[in-house]
DNA sequence: GTCTATAGCAGGATAGAC
DNA sequence: GTCTATCCTGCTATAGAC
């Protein structure tokens, strides 16, 4: 029993982000909790303090560590095409989310969190915008502007990124919805092909900047 | 009192759906909802049986017919149009969610029931999806189709469908992180520049089917 | 740190009067 | 159809032994 040290608290972590993720914040009892991680009743509020507390804890200490592991993906994608053109940062982006590090269990929960803490925003909504997609946004502009040609209208860049980064999540978000609707299963064959495809469909967008 | 009639009824799925998409299923009790519809705590138990048929109800009468608004607002944009080229449908479409028939509360509460219910799937979400969302984009890839060039792909059809639509429900749906990021509120000057852009940014992107 | 036991409360559903 | 009163179940949080 190497693991039965202090990892209470880490399984008590594991599970309750499992756990808040399938059901929701209030459908997830402490007892459900607890049980799942095969401790003791009162171990949340012993290392917590309360269940809203594990909650955030969830949030600091799982979800934006997962999202750096993405960025990580795209900045070492990146890091391979020394060209870095619009069609490096943007294939980039999409393997991040698409073929990036998180498996299918780590995704599901992972948005899946999001989506409810979009739903009622909370500490935990503010923390991940300020923190997490703030910045990634900005850095893709940045890695954007300097292949656009004449004077960069700010805004529409940002609009632009925000277009690429709705096409991308939304082959994320609504996985199964997707794979109804083009009959095809999110396996190794069929993701490159979705890389490719986004990557062309944006590329073609984004140079609607260039044209006016 | 012309309202009192057998209205107890319609007040619940008002106010359910209300507090359903503030609060998620488990998170609001039948004591909320009764209170708020001003009508007994039995009503609910009277009137659907059960509050998990409250919750099918919402959706069905509801939620569905919401979306049928917009999809009505869609038809009425693009009978406007009689040459119903790809900047008209995707304008439409772009203008039916943005632009539609949806008042911002209706927006929110929309979009968080369904949300909700994508995260863990139910009878509610089979039905929209197949009652709705499929038979939209099918009915889009028609219009779209006559005018591409050549031979058409249609499994890269249904994916171009799929992203122009995740450019528009993102900015749909992230509307307060887009408002962030770009320094812009939603009002009746942006939203049409928002429709311009997402019409430019997609048709530019479904042009890479003409190019291979 | 972990456990058992329980206090204290809120939930959904129902029975039966009106 | 609507009401009140109530049953029973489940919850969070805590006290206190070990």
């Amino acid at each position: 029993m190497a693991e039965a040290e202090d990892n209470t608290r880490e399984r008590l972590l594991d599970h309750g982000e499992r756990l808040f993720a399938e059901k929701g914040f209030s459908a997830v009892s402490v007892r459900e909790i607890t049980a799942a991680a095969n401790c003791n009743l009162a171990a949340i509020n012993y290392h917590f303090g309360s269940k809203q507390s594990l909650y955030l804890a969830v949030f600091r200490e799982r979800w934006a560590q997962r999202a750096r592991r993405v960025r990580q993906h795209f900045s070492e994608t990146l890091a391979g095409k020394p060209r870095r053109d619009l069609e490096d940062v943007i294939a980039a982006m999409a393997s991040a989310f698409l073929e990036g590090p998180m498996s299918e269990a780590e995704r599901r929960c992972h948005i899946q969190l999001m989506q409810r803490e979009m739903s009622d925003p909370g500490d935990a909504l503010s923390m991940v915008v300020e923190d997490v997609m703030r910045p990634y946004i900005l850095e893709i502009a940045d890695l954007i502007r300097p292949h656009l040609k004449g004077p960069v209208d700010e805004r529409r860049l940002r609009l632009s990124v925000l277009s690429i980064l709705g096409v991308i999540l939304y082959f994320f978000l609504a996985r199964p919805a997707v794979s109804r609707i083009v009959e095809q299963e999110y396996d190794s064959r069929f993701k490159p092909e979705l890389v490719s495809h986004i990557t062309a469909f944006s590329l073609h967008g984004i140079h609607s900047l260039n044209q006016e």
